[in-house]
DNA sequence: CGACAACCTTCTGA
DNA sequence: ATCAGAAGGTTGT
């Protein structure tokens, strides 16, 4: 029944060399089957967004919900729950450093809040659905466009087959997947455009494919991948350290 | 449909 | 030191 994941990366090295290689370094990677409702909030923040004040911001969030327990000094936190958001302000949200996200937050915990059956099992239900119904379904939400839709679907909702595809995997498609396409800008069309290729390529898990490739394009991973592949992993330079202001 | 500006904030590179 | 530009997009026109 179950696929194995190393059969899977292998499933992809044969219809695609560069795999191979990466699947190499990143063969443990995988794709989290988050809790919908956390991924929702989580990818609101994203939009727009760097990584270091993404983190910031769920952090935030998190703190909200109650508290677990701490291991090596970190304190760990229950994701909260929608009457617990429904109780944050869009002000508060604001001050947090959410900027215009905040409204999106707020709007979505009402519509949320508003749905019959409740809206954690409105969010959950939506792992029945096809990915296109899910899609539609989620960009009804403020602050949800097509990317975040597709990465709430991948990583919380079953669909293994959703690609997001924003600047990043749109660079790595131009360059590995549709090289036509190069020098085009990234319009909602070309999304779409993109994720079928992806699929078509990849096939059911393409999503899973994306994500592998996603990863090995992020700075932190290309430094590391680079290191590893010279035997200089221990080289690694440190964070650089902010610079005291003198006065 | 497609193009385009506006949107919060923080960080980076020239 | 300063400042445009970008950062894992979405929304409204």
């Amino acid at each position: 029944m179950g696929i194995c994941l190393g059969d899977l990366w292998d499933e992809f090295s044969v219809s695609d060399p560069r795999f191979a290689e990466l699947a190499g370094c990143l063969s443990g990677a995988r794709v989290l089957r988050q809790d919908p409702l956390e991924c929702l909030i989580q990818f609101i923040c994203s939009s727009n967004n760097n990584i270091k004040r993404i983190t910031q911001m769920v952090d935030f969030v998190s703190k909200l919900g109650n508290y677990v327990g701490e291991v090596e000094g970190v304190g760990f936190y229950q994701f909260p729950d929608l009457d617990r958001l429904a109780k944050v302000s869009e002000e508060e949200l604001r001050k947090a450093g959410f900027g215009y996200r905040a409204k999106y937050i707020r709007g979505t915990v009402e519509v949320l809040q508003s749905k019959p059956g409740g809206g954690v099992e409105w969010l959950t239900s939506l792992r029945k659905l096809d990915l296109e119904s899910a899609i539609e379904a989620l960009t009804s939400l403020p602050g949800v466009g097509p990317k975040v839709a597709a990465c709430i679907a991948l990583f919380s909702l079953d669909q293994h087959h959703a690609v997001p595809v924003d600047t990043h995997v749109w660079k790595i498609a131009t360059r590995y997947l549709v090289p036509e396409l190069a020098g085009k800008r990234l319009t909602p069309k070309l999304c779409t455009h993109v994720a079928d290729a992806f699929v078509q390529k990849y096939g059911k898990y393409a999503g899973w494919a994306q994500t592998l490739l996603f990863i090995a394009e992020l700075p932190s991973q290309k430094a590391l991948l680079q290191s590893l592949s010279n035997g200089t992993a221990k080289d690694v330079k440190p964070p650089k350290i902010k610079e005291e202001e003198e006065s």
